[in-house]
DNA sequence: TCTGGGGTCCTAGGACCC
DNA sequence: TCTGGGGTCCTAGGACCC
């Protein structure tokens, strides 16, 4: 006997995704720093949504006010975002995923992919996989190999850029286990400040938790939660099922904070009429509306209504503007936002979600 | 330094029903 | 007059991800 196939889980990130895409279309901006974010105007309330690898060594990152970003990299090239370019580049890439032998794959985002496989020797497939992607869209990818989905997806930040790494439950606690809880996925810094709070601050330390103790701090699903994402421990299956949108949402955020109720109305007017381009092009009823409102300098509410089930155009711009009447007179408002819930179809497969759920 | 836009899920508390 | 206990649904808000 050989030896015997096992399921992996492999977890692929394009390295720089959005810049990336960019400097093959203009090539003569390879090895110069690249920002992408916004409009490309530095003057814009806006953030950076990629970050060239040269422009990180100046201290720039993703959700950076593009205003700060520009005044670390004074000579760095500020790029427009532009989604059609990165979509196409993105199904390119799922493609080429699709097609290796034994993959199913599990899209995450627009650069990221789970992928499962039954191989004898993941580390080869992943630069198989790796070798392809290069091949068919010029792009490079960084590949992480795990024993769960948790696992994979942690042990890519350790292969980049264009590497491989694997963590197993062989080796987590070794590679991990002195880290901050900060550095899981699924753990942001609020998270991590309430476990501190517990005397819980390395990834040890949280694998090492009663997961019935962290129940009164985190809730009955999160706390147990929480203990098993420090095991690094979970659901190990990939799963393609194609992922159904829960509902869509739109937002603007203003250059100049609105004050006129007249304005508010016709901000709520023209995010409805873009929120019902994408419920009617799914085809599926709108069962609820939520409006979020940021007041600056920053506090954000919500405010969410159930509807019966429609496509009615004036229903929902009337149902809208209702929860407009909500906001505060004469605060100055920085962003609109308005989400549309949406019917699911019965064949849904409730809990399979992209970035959480069931595991 | 001053924070985009698109998503998902969880929790607490109130309303309502039996 | 005062009021149990359980269940479900809804809303508002929080947290996280890319």
């Amino acid at each position: 006997m050989g030896i015997t196939a096992i399921p992996w889980v492999l977890h692929v990130d394009l390295d720089q995704f959005v810049a990336a895409v960019e400097v093959l279309r203009r090539p003569e901006l390879a090895g110069k720093p690249v920002i992408v974010g916004g409009r490309g105007d530095p003057t814009e309330r806006a953030v950076v949504s990629t970050a060239s690898y040269e422009a990180r060594a100046f201290g720039v990152g993703s959700g950076m006010p593009l205003r700060i970003a520009a005044r670390k990299v004074p000579d760095a090239v500020i790029l427009p975002v532009d989604q059609e370019a990165y979509l196409a580049a993105s199904e390119t890439v799922m493609a080429t995923l699709r097609a290796q032998p034994g993959a199913t794959v599990q899209v995450l985002g627009w650069d990221e992919a789970f992928v499962g496989v039954e191989t004898e020797d993941p580390e080869a497939y992943a630069r198989r996989l790796q070798a392809a992607v290069l091949e068919r869209t010029r792009l490079h990818c960084s590949v992480g190999i795990g024993d769960t989905l948790v696992r994979a997806k942690v042990a890519t930040g350790f292969g980049k850029p264009a590497g491989v790494f694997r963590l197993t439950a062989g080796n987590w606690l070794d590679v991990m286990g002195g880290r901050p809880t900060k550095d899981l996925w699924g753990v942001g810094t609020r998270v991590a400040a309430r476990l501190a709070k517990h005397g819980i601050g390395t990834v040890a330390e949280l694998a090492a938790s009663d997961p019935q103790d962290l129940v009164p701090e985190f809730g009955p699903k999160m706390g147990p939660w929480y203990a098993q994402l420090g095991r690094g421990d979970g659901a190990s299956v990939v799963d393609d099922t194609p992922w159904v949108a829960r509902g869509h949402s739109r937002e603007t955020t203003f250059q100049q904070d609105l004050i006129d109720p007249n304005q508010v109305a016709d901000a709520v007017r023209e995010l409805a009429e873009r929120v019902l381009e994408d419920v009617v092009a799914e085809g599926r009823p709108v069962i609820g509306l939520t409006l979020k409102v940021r007041y600056a300098p920053f506090s954000t509410t919500t405010q969410g209504k159930k509807i019966p089930e429609t496509f009615d155009r004036d229903e929902i711009l009337a149902r809208a503007l209702d929860l407009a009447a909500g906001i505060e007179a004469g605060r100055p408002i920085r962003l609109l936002g308005l989400r549309a819930e949406m019917a699911m179809p019965d064949d849904a497969r409730k809990g399979h979600t992209p970035t959480r759920g069931g595991w």
